[in-house]
DNA sequence: AGCACGCCGACT
DNA sequence: GTCGGCGTGCTC
């Protein structure tokens, strides 16, 4: 006997569940995961709409209270089945429960854009509506709600829903009984929150040159034939890679399909926002963080309704509900920021290979430096590899050039900034051109610790420490406590107490002090508060109204500056020195696109990478922007010690606000792992890498094994443990699959 | 969301 | 007593 775990289509928390229904005999063949179907609900046996998540042999459930599926509904519209199969797909891969993944992939069910668009107004004169609230009154037993219903309409119409039901206490019994009798109307208004950009497509021409051409079609060629594949193009910076992407978009667009653009949050700028307005016009919509659940609603419905074909966002753009999508763009494939940090930890690459799989569509993955693994899977076939080897304008790469800072400092240049740096500084400043100066300051910088006694002040409610913020306080980044600067260390007493300066805060000092004349600005965390701040010192620096530009991650990303003819990197050895295996793929990237961003005009470009080893793989190949041998090397790397995506990794982590029930489910679960599949590799437990944050203690368990299938099984396990264990409710536990940082 | 059940005051 | 309205809780 076969059953199936049937979401309900009803907009209501109290149903955002799954409901287990038997599959009667003749539907067993026919029913897969992601159906609509039709089946008895509730006291009454009411037919209700629900989707099928999921289908097991064993009942979870009192089996004798299971009622079988009435029917399958045939023609549903596709997409909700589809995003269903997603979201069972991301449970399923990635381990949370049903309802995190449906959360994710149908953002807030309906509910919140539906109360919005519902309004009570009176159906009858406001005479009429007094002589029957005078009557409501004259009755004994006052229908209390009814009364401050008609009150209220009396005095303001129309009425949001959402207000007359949570506000004035009205139950829906009331107003349905009410609309009923004739007194009142509802009606259901559509309000777009967001109006959007209204431009016309100005679709000039675009030359494409024969790599670009001889990529986009090769692609369109499959498409037309009808083979769907996953294509990573592999670029140089600076190669084209979006004209190719706009050409095969604007080829699928007239076919009448859809198209989805995922971009890292950090590209989507104006400049990027732009170029698609100008090449597609008010067929493209914009998805950002920045937006609230329902603008971003109600760019979804835009999307269903057909309004728009393309929809460029960040890795939710994903979910779009699109009927007959047909492209699906990943650009900087590489990125972190395609991996979810909350539950459920998705992937956006995978994801999206597996949406274009239930839809019949294409997907494109473009990067300069391509994640082990894409690169990985292109290689062995899997994808597609398109290589872009030239720059679109025909300009030369930068020169790169390495420049050891052990043999600086022994000849007693302690300065952030190397000999040869600084001359190839002046040269440029003499020239009127423009020098990005780029440091990688992560987790360096601004701790207040005493020097007399090495005392950290820690925040009281996380195992970190405290940043020193402007104004005299320190701020906890992981909870936002935030007491007063201490002047004397808690410890010893000492006054020697404070803070390391923000290392670009440090540069940029220096910069003024070796070059008085020259304009300086500064890209960090603390200069660009404003909403728009970014934009604001870039659009500055692009008009040339300052000479330097320092900064972190954030300037060597997406921003293309045509008077920049030196790049320098100051210590290229701080991302190398982190402690998970994506170090050394990360600097390669950074430096990468770092040394990319020198040289994009007519004038060629020089980098400058400052790092105590010059000898690093890492450092080198990027100096020579030789992606292959970066690949090879680190490739067998992850080979040799079992890393992604060589073999897989299983985070599991378990909180709890009582540090003893952490520790002892924490162990439990270690031993549970090892019983379930004895060759998967078993690392913890540990304490997490911030072992305490907001009060809640974390501990961590590592499996590593070749197949994912066999880490799935365990988690598997583990969910259904902790299904009906009794012991450690206070524990909550999380899955993370192939984890791009440290738990 | 929608329906039953149980509670409570009012009215035959 | 019982009728009708409202609050509460449950739905595989």
């Amino acid at each position: 006997m076969l059953f199936a775990d049937v979401i309900i289509d009803i907009s209501h928390e109290r149903l955002d569940k799954t409901f287990q229904y038997i599959i009667p005999d003749q539907l067993v063949n026919e029913l897969t995961v992601g159906m609509q179907v039709v089946i008895p609900f509730g006291k009454g046996d009411r037919a209700i709409t629900g989707y099928v998540v999921d289908i097991t042999d064993e009942p979870a459930y009192d089996i004798d209270k299971l009622k079988p599926i009435a029917r399958i509904v045939k023609d549903s519209l596709p997409i909700e089945s589809q995003l269903i199969s997603l979201a069972y797909f991301i449970k399923r891969n990635y381990g949370s429960t049903m309802n995190q993944a449906l959360k994710t992939v149908i953002p807030i069910r309906r509910r919140e854009a539906e109360k919005q668009k519902k309004e009570i107004s009176l159906n009858i004169s406001k005479e009429a509506a007094r002589t029957e609230l005078t009557e409501l009154m004259a009755r004994k037993n006052h229908a209390i709600g009814k009364e401050r219903l008609l009150k209220e309409l009396l005095e303001v119409e129309p009425l949001d829903w959402e207000l007359v039901t949570k506000k004035l206490q009205v139950s829906s019994a009331h107003i349905r009984d009410l609309e009923a009798k004739g007194i009142i109307r509802i009606e259901k208004v559509r309000t777009y929150r967001n109006p959007h950009i209204n431009r016309e497509a100005s679709p000039k021409q675009i030359l494409l040159n024969e790599e670009q051409e001889a990529a986009a079609e090769g692609i369109k060629a499959d498409i037309d034939t009808g083979r769907n594949y996953t294509y990573l193009i592999h670029g140089v910076t600076g190669s084209g890679k979006t004209e190719v992407y706009m050409d095969v978009m604007d080829h699928v667009i007239s076919m009448g399909q859809q198209v989805i653009v995922l971009i890292p949050e950090i590209a989507l700028t104006y400049q990027t926002v732009m170029r698609f307005y100008t090449r597609f016009g008010d067929r493209v919509s914009i998805l950002n963080s920045r937006m609230s659940l329902g603008e971003r609603f109600d760019q979804f419905e835009r999307a269903k309704s057909g309004e728009i074909s393309i929809m460029v966002g960040p890795r939710s753009a994903l979910f779009t509900p699109f009927s007959n999508l047909g492209l699906i763009i990943i650009d900087e494939e590489h990125e972190p920021t395609y991996k979810s940090e909350v539950v459920p930890r998705y992937h956006a690459r995978e994801t999206a290979i597996y949406r274009a799989k239930l839809a019949g569509a294409t997907v494109i993955l473009g990067s300069a430096t391509p994640s082990l693994e894409a690169y990985s899977r292109a290689i062995s076939g899997e994808y597609k590899l398109i290589q872009l080897h030239k720059r679109a304008m025909g300009q030369d790469m930068a020169q790169c050039e390495i420049v050891d800072l052990r043999q600086e400092l022994a000849s007693g240049n302690r300065s952030m900034i190397s000999k040869r740096l600084r001359e190839l500084m002046a040269d440029r400043l003499s020239k009127h051109q423009q020098i990005m100066l780029f440091l990688n300051r992560r987790g360096l910088m601004g701790f207040v610790s005493c020097r007399a006694c090495g005392h950290v002040l820690k925040c009281p409610h996380c195992d970190v420490a405290l940043h020193l913020h402007s104004g005299g306080v320190m701020k906890c980044h992981y909870c936002g406590y935030t007491t007063k600067a201490m002047k004397t260390c808690p410890s010893c007493g000492s006054k020697y107490i404070g803070s390391f300066k923000a290392g670009t805060q440090r540069l940029e000092e220096i910069v003024k002090e070796l070059f008085p004349e020259a304009r300086v600005l500064r890209m960090d965390a603390d200069t660009t508060k404003g909403k728009d701040g970014h934009e604001e010192i870039l659009s500055a620096f692009a008009a040339h109204e300052a000479d330097v530009l320092i900064g972190t991650q954030m300037i060597v990303k997406g921003h293309d500056f045509a008077n920049v003819t030196l790049v320098g990197i100051i210590a290229a050895d701080i991302s190398l020195n982190e402690s998970d295996y994506h170090s050394g793929e990360r600097t390669f990237q950074l430096l990468t696109q770092a040394v990319g961003r020198a040289g994009r005009g007519l004038t060629p470009g020089v980098a400058v990478i400052q790092t105590y080893q010059p000898d690093n793989y890492a450092v080198v190949t990027s100096a020579n922007q030789d992606y292959d041998s970066f690949f090879k090397q680190e490739f067998a790397y992850r080979k040799l010690l079992s890393y992604p995506p060589c073999s897989h990794i299983l985070g599991i982590q378990v909180n709890s606000p009582n540090q003893k029930d952490a520790y002892a489910q924490a162990d439990i679960l270690a031993k549970l792992c090892k019983d379930t599949d004895p060759e998967v590799v078993c690392m913890g437990p540990e304490d997490a890498y911030v072992g305490k944050m907001m009060d809640v203690y974390r501990r961590v368990i590592y499996l590593k094994h070749n197949d994912y299938n066999r880490l799935v099984r365990v988690k598997d396990a583990i969910d259904k443990f902790l299904l009906d264990q009794k012991q450690y409710r206070s524990t909550t536990t999380w899955f993370d699959f192939d984890p791009i940082r440290t738990l």
